[in-house]
DNA sequence: CGGTCTATGTCGCAT
DNA sequence: ATGCGACGTAGACCG
């Protein structure tokens, strides 16, 4: 990994277009040749970047470049696309490569692939005499999260998320609608699960007769451990 | 701008729980208190991070920490959700503070606009016949992309992305919708046009009634360059 | 490899 | 502040 601060400006040329004017900022080198370019503030998002596969050139500057003030040229071409990021170097005010090695990488935990599995594992959560049928229950536009029967054999479809939005509950009400369609299923009634869910999701999902569920993802990991526990 | 090369591990408790084992990375500490983790590849996007608004506080470990060789504790607080990112510093491998000023920002020039632009010259595109009515056609809900006419002089509103997804079909729903109750503009039929329309999308529209119009944006290109050229 | 969905999405703009 | 749509979305997962 290579650190350079220096006054530059970056022309992209790619999907769009973008400038960026003389200013010092970091220019980031990573060991795959990707690039990025960060300002001193704003999110983790570069002001620019290329990602990789791509290949870095330097190149001296022309003579009207030079009379510009430009004293090195980098030239970012992605390997496929053929996308381009242009970094005009009027000075460096710093410049250190470092070696990092392979990192081991993130460890995650909380996402909506563990809630869809503890729900599944704990299907009675939607109601007593609950059973699954299957998770990721494919239809032609999409996959239901969670296809369950009721006690009464009818079927219920649930869609989960982590926070419950408005988007969420159309989702849902899409694939209710299609899957009433189908005789072999309807009648299909919604269920939206999430471990919040916003009051305007709330109402909207309500309004159209979804039930809505909260799930306790701390209790739900609890009976999962208290299930391994007793196995 | 703070960048600091260090062997450490992190920690992430917020909206999920993440971990990052031991191991030389770049600590990109921001102006605004803002912190970068990175490794030596893959994207723009940091291994973990904290957004601003937050605050960092440097700690001197615990007997315990030390033992496991930590020399420094960073706990990166945020300062509204109280997200927290704990960075535990094995050893310093380089470390370097600099001054870069306020970054001008970015300058963009988007390519949905030209597409806009190029249907409405060429709207022949939507059939034989169809008519401009105009582009940004306002309604109570928003503009609709493109509204013209067909050879036999019914509205058509057509709904224009670069990528056509499940969503802007939905967009398009909710105009059709609001323009048939229209006695003015009813009936009115929809068009929705893309670079690339997603199978799914395609689904949800064809079931609707809505009439899929795949772009080529270099073609468009090239019959304004000719109409260009006659000029 | 393409197709779809999630995301600590982020970002910007409207209300 | 909050909702909503766009993004050079990127990344994971699945056929």
């Amino acid at each position: 990994m290579r650190l350079v601060i220096a006054n530059c400006s970056v022309d992209y040329a790619g999907r769009l277009n973008a400038h960026l004017p003389l200013a010092t900022r970091l220019l980031l080198l990573k060991s795959d040749g990707s690039v990025l370019v960060h300002s001193d503030g704003g999110s983790y998002k570069p002001l620019n970047w290329m990602s990789p596969p791509c290949s870095l050139v330097e190149q001296v500057p022309d003579d009207e470049q030079t009379d510009a003030g430009i004293t090195q040229v980098w030239t970012v071409t992605h390997a496929k696309t053929a996308d381009q990021l242009i970094v005009s170097i009027h000075e460096v005010l710093h410049d250190s490569a470092h070696e990092l090695g392979i990192d081991p990488g993130l460890i995650k935990d909380g996402v909506e692939a563990h809630l869809q599995k503890l729900l599944a594992e704990h299907i009675h959560l939607l109601g007593d005499g609950h059973t699954l049928v299957r998770r990721e229950y494919m239809t032609a536009i999409g996959p239901v999260d969670i296809l369950a029967r009721d006690a009464a054999g009818h079927s219920v479809a649930v869609e989960l998320k982590r926070r419950g939005d408005i988007d969420g509950v159309e989702q849902l009400t899409r694939y209710l609608e299609l899957m009433n369609r189908d005789p072999h299923l309807a009648p299909v009634a919604g269920v939206f699960a999430a471990q919040v869910i916003k009051p305007q999701a709330r109402m909207l999902a309500e309004d159209r007769g979804i039930r809505c569920l909260v799930l306790d993802y701390d209790a739900m990991r609890g009976l999962d451990d208290t299930q391994s526990r007793l196995f």
